[in-house]
DNA sequence: AATGAATGAGCTTTCATTCAT
DNA sequence: TATGAATGAAAGCTCATTCAT
């Protein structure tokens, strides 16, 4: 089971401590409930039961029911930041862009997804704290978009209605989110399709 | 009981019975609270008391909090629809709606509206006659949509991807009820600008 | 059973309606648990319990635990002010309030007042909203105190540190209180006799 | 283990283990705790905190939250006798202990210790244990005091009626800590004033 | 000696809903 | 039609206490 010190491994850099793993199976657990019954509808002691932790001892890790839900949003983060650091490595940003449209539909079409997202948004709209989480998240994900897209365009391209553009595009995905509960049927192809020129056009044009 | 018809009226063209009247103050009553505090956290004394009924009366007019979101849902249908009717009466579509989108951006940035769509679609999320409705509705929109692009485009450019089209169009709009939340500080002129060339490009494409 | 409407009549003045009654009820449960448990160990379950009301429904009559506390310091008020009337109208005052002190020691002295009135002032102790109440009734009971003994005493007498001479009357009446608990086998007779020489020196030197 | 007698120690006289020296920090942090907060509303996790040391090991020295208010009690004890040794050493007893009124108000006035002593009455209220402690206390109070008068008071005076006028004394400091906090505004000097003379007749009659 | 993870019971409070009037 | 008294279940959260380490 030993190791050669120096061959680095992806799971030891983390060497989690228990206390680091307890808030990760709080927040695994409280991901799959919210998803499920809403944020208001899961108690938290169905949370607890889930993976077997007595409800009182949740609060020995997070201070409320709120901020377990921030501290999902916050690790959603990570994934965004990861995708958006290939992007910049890529050559041509648009095509990259393009190129992983497809499974941009099909992660924001995921309706599991989706459904936990509307419950935190709709939490947004009630929880001033939850509000402010919310808008910063979406702050720093604009930020990274706008030195991407400001690196990456063509010159000249880029400066008309740069941050108009951003939103436009954020909102096709934030829209799709919301059409895989309204829309149980849709079709991802022609989603993507359609998607694929509509984009290059906003970012070209 | 009946009233002849030459006695004018002041609620003429409805007459609404005093049952009609309660049931549009009543979800009046709710749709302000269900904004202001959220579907779960808005009581039902809360909004009774909004318009001065008691809690328990409400139940002679609905069976349940949820079917009171159900009515919502189903009332905000007809401004679609009216909406819709002046579409098909202008002469070239494609200008219509685009001249449409500014009115369409502010309507759909008014985060007011915006949380309670939300509300009501994390509600789809978990409640099955919940979610069900919401996708009728959606599915009733789309055909309208249809019918009216179909009739509308010139022939042949509307029947590659049309259903993605429509789909890809009415994310857009539900994309920018996110954004609201998201992004409260976005700006409006330039998402219009943004928006009437995406729009163009997708219908005419 | 029915009553000449111009016979007045002592319980009919008041005509309480039943939620007034149900206020009642619910301080005079309140009294006996806290008395019994003490305020942190009555819990809201067993006060309705009590007298058979739905736990719940006690919100429907006061907004807290805490307003039930104040409810019920208000309600002692009114015993006091009864008191003092009769030592106004009393014509020698230092002898009405000696005559009295008899009775005053046996109030005191019942443990189970005193048990109540510990746990209100403990509970001042801590919580802010409580110790105005108690503070502001002890500023009403002094300000009567003082009227009484302003007028009542002879001229001259009453000026010299009246206020002074207000508190440790007072205190002794409290510090009995305190006694009760503390020495529960204290002789009653003593200590009256005891206090009406120690009240009437603190009232005519 | 043993130390040589003449090897000085900075914690000389009493070398107190390391267990005695953890049971009255333990002491020492709950004292402030529950004049804060109240014996209920302070947890042992705070406690412990307020000191540094862990919650579980509180439980290595007192048996329960209880047991460390009694400890607390019984640890007061100490300073009253202390005082009334000094008492015993004095001259005459009625000037030295008309000398110490003055000290002796300022005391029961301290709002912080009445929070204290009232936060136990009140806890002997409800629990019979803390109950027969703060009575067993009181008693070894009332014997020495006897003791004191008996002893220091010219033959003849005391007999009368002298446990009545011990617990009147004691009645009047019990009654100084309610007053410290139904009337925080009490003025030290005139009180200090009227209760000079007071306890003079009182002893002296 | 000391920690801190863990539990389980208990608390106040809120609310949709029912029903007698 | 309308009220409002009443219920009962549930929820979030706190805490004294235990115990393996």
């Amino acid at each position: 089971m030993s190791r050669p010190a120096d061959v680095p491994n992806a799971a030891d850099r983390a060497a989690p401590s228990l206390a680091e793993v307890r808030r990760q199976q709080i927040l695994d657990a409280a991901e799959q409930c919210f998803r499920e019954r809403g944020f208001h509808n899961a108690s938290m002691a169905e949370i607890a039961r889930t993976f077997g932790m007595s409800a009182g001892h949740i609060y020995n890790y997070f201070d409320s029911k709120e901020a377990i839900i921030a501290a999902i949003v916050e690790r959603d983060l990570a994934g965004f930041f990861r995708r958006a650091e290939e992007l910049r490595a890529a050559g041509d940003l648009v095509e990259a862009i393009v190129e992983r449209i497809e499974a941009g539909v099909a992660d924001k079409l995921d309706r599991r997804k989706s459904a936990l997202q509307l419950e935190v948004l709709a939490e947004a709209g009630r929880s001033p704290p939850i509000a402010e989480m919310v808008q910063s998240v979406d702050a720093r994900v604009r930020a990274v978009l706008r030195k991407l897209l400001h690196d990456g365009l063509p010159a000249g391209r880029e400066t008309r209605d740069l941050d108009g553009r951003i939103d436009v595009l954020m909102a096709l995905f934030d829209g799709l989110m919301v059409r895989a509960l309204r829309h149980p049927g849709i079709s991802r192809q022609q989603v993507t399709r359609v998607l694929r020129s509509a984009i290059r056009s906003l970012l070209q044009n």
